[in-house]
DNA sequence: TATGAATGAGAGTTCATTCAT
DNA sequence: AATGAATGAACTCTCATTCAT
């Protein structure tokens, strides 16, 4: 059951996530958000406790967004190769969708770490423990070459997550286009040529 | 010779980077950055007009830097494949020597273009048309797969650039290690398999 | 219907207009306004939306109340003779009931002018022209000499303005008494003599 | 003689009193004088001892110019009449040749009686007694009527001193004509009539 | 639930003034 | 005589937050 008070919270977060992202953390303000739903900013009070907690709230939705996301993935039962191109499209899928909430995670990093480092660093771990071991799978099946795993993961893992820094929804491609053009790039350039 | 006053400028731009990148730029204020050298937040302004232009100018600096180590690349006679690995050096030189300035830009966008769209527009393209020039040329010489130049380049830049993410002065490997994995990796993902 | 927060910005209107005229507008600040009236400095802007434009308000309600007293007069069916008595009683009046608005106007033209130049020049112009209309007739009808319309004009507009400068309160004479008092010596100055 | 230094002196004198009246005396600062004569603000301190002290030199010398006119006029045997023509045309000229400095003691007028009442109020107590004491005269001799000398002083030089409001150098009339009819209406103002 | 009022803290910026050189 | 450097005080204005209603 969804309460109004709940409605309203999320219509806040959605304000918060795009007026965050266009002016900054620090540059917008309460007014700002209670403006773009028709709040008064003493009003928010009422479904939020703090600008600080308002922020990590975005932030950590879209983080368990993506976590859920690649927890799927790793519970199903697929290939390294297979693994490796729906990690990507997990990844730039999660860039497109959360773009707003993925660029606050960059810049405010420091306001999110200091308020929920524990969690985000877990969600993280996870994800990299799964890149990492889809890597070396593929390469323990003769599959892909031994490379550095962790700076290919880095490689792969930032040419994914800058999708969020010049996509657009009225692009030309769609975000599985986009991946699975990634996925094509990475996957022979890991590959084991003969 | 270098005056007294440029010297403190520089201590100031130093100082500013450093603490801007930490805080953000809206997060750290003008008394923060006097404090770091030892002069009151009225004083700053012997040295400088605001502290936006002080922003943009610490962006513009890292940029030309970075514009000016591409053109160099540029103007080498290298085949294609050569300037790949070039560029990627470079990109990589760049976010590791200006993480701080790199990550301001990220952050910090709409101010800075608001400040100077055109000078950053133009370094920008400049790159953007040299990256492609080099994988078109690739391609013409049938080294490289005719793949879609447009969203490889933004992966191979995406990656470059997260290296600001990440990287330590004291990690395991140096700029040139990140940039030949990277180069290899890439190079790899483009080239023709018989 | 007068609400509290109408009241509070009389209040504050009221203050400023004290405190601007004895300290100039750049002499006072606007935490010079706030202890007149119990609150914060921070808390005025509750009320105004600038200190430029809290200045502004204050000259033009006075302006407008001195208008308001001349199209009165304008629209009344009198003698040129009478009329000029009216508008020398009109400004007489206004010096004394809005001596702080008035010297306000004459110190800081500059900033009044570059925000309501429009209102204000409206308002002056109309003033002028009632003025020359009232000796032009005079002399139309014999009554009074031909003198030049505008140096007069002026000189009895200067010296009704300058009232302000002199009045007190609790001086000697009402502003009736004054009034008339001009209103005697400039009549006789403008009369034909047998 | 004159010294370079009084020469400088009278530069910065001369700029502030312009920089002054356009600005405010508040919103002028001495960064803008300094531009106007060649000199770093710093560098001002060799010739004024502080900002006060300079806006009060440079009204006080205006008064005492306009006292001394006075005092001319008074040390000269004249009629009644004449004596009236020669002060409005004194005043007139004052306003005219001085019209920055009498606006600025207008605008500023507390913060110069604060430092310099003494002189400032002596000065306009003898224009007054000699206004007044002309007036008297005239009536005494059967010229004028006998009118509340007070008050008609106080139009007089309202009037008068209202020039500085409105003359431009490159007006219609000298200042000797404005003045001229200005008495011609004052003197017809206070004639007794057949 | 919603808000108007109030505020403390702090922002960036300006400026008159001092002082060593 | 001239100035660059430095500063403290003050400025206007913004904002997250609290609280009574």
């Amino acid at each position: 059951m969804v309460t109004i008070k709940e409605l309203r919270r999320e219509q806040i977060l959605s304000a918060a996530t795009k007026i965050f992202s266009e002016k900054t953390y620090h540059g917008a303000s309460l007014k700002d958000i209670g403006d773009a739903v028709g709040l008064r900013k003493s009003s928010l009070y009422h479904y939020i406790s703090s600008k600080e907690k308002l922020l990590v709230e975005i932030v950590l939705g879209a983080l368990r967004a993506m976590d859920k996301g690649l927890a799927q993935v790793e519970n199903t039962d697929l290939t390294p190769v297979e693994r490796l191109r729906q990690i990507i499209r997990e990844h730039v899928k999660f860039q497109v969708e959360y773009r707003e909430a993925g660029s606050l995670f960059i810049s405010e990093r420091h306001i999110i770490s200091s308020l929920a480092l524990a969690e985000v660093s877990e969600i993280f771990e996870r994800r990299d423990r799964l890149l990492a071991r889809t890597l070396k799978e593929g390469a323990e099946m003769g599959l892909y070459r031994p490379v550095d795993i962790r700076i290919v993961s880095l490689a792969i893992l930032g040419a994914c997550n800058s999708v969020l820094l010049w996509h657009r929804p009225s692009g030309r491609l769609s975000y599985e286009e986009i991946a699975d053009c990634f996925f094509e790039f990475f996957h022979r350039g890991l590959s084991v040529t003969s």
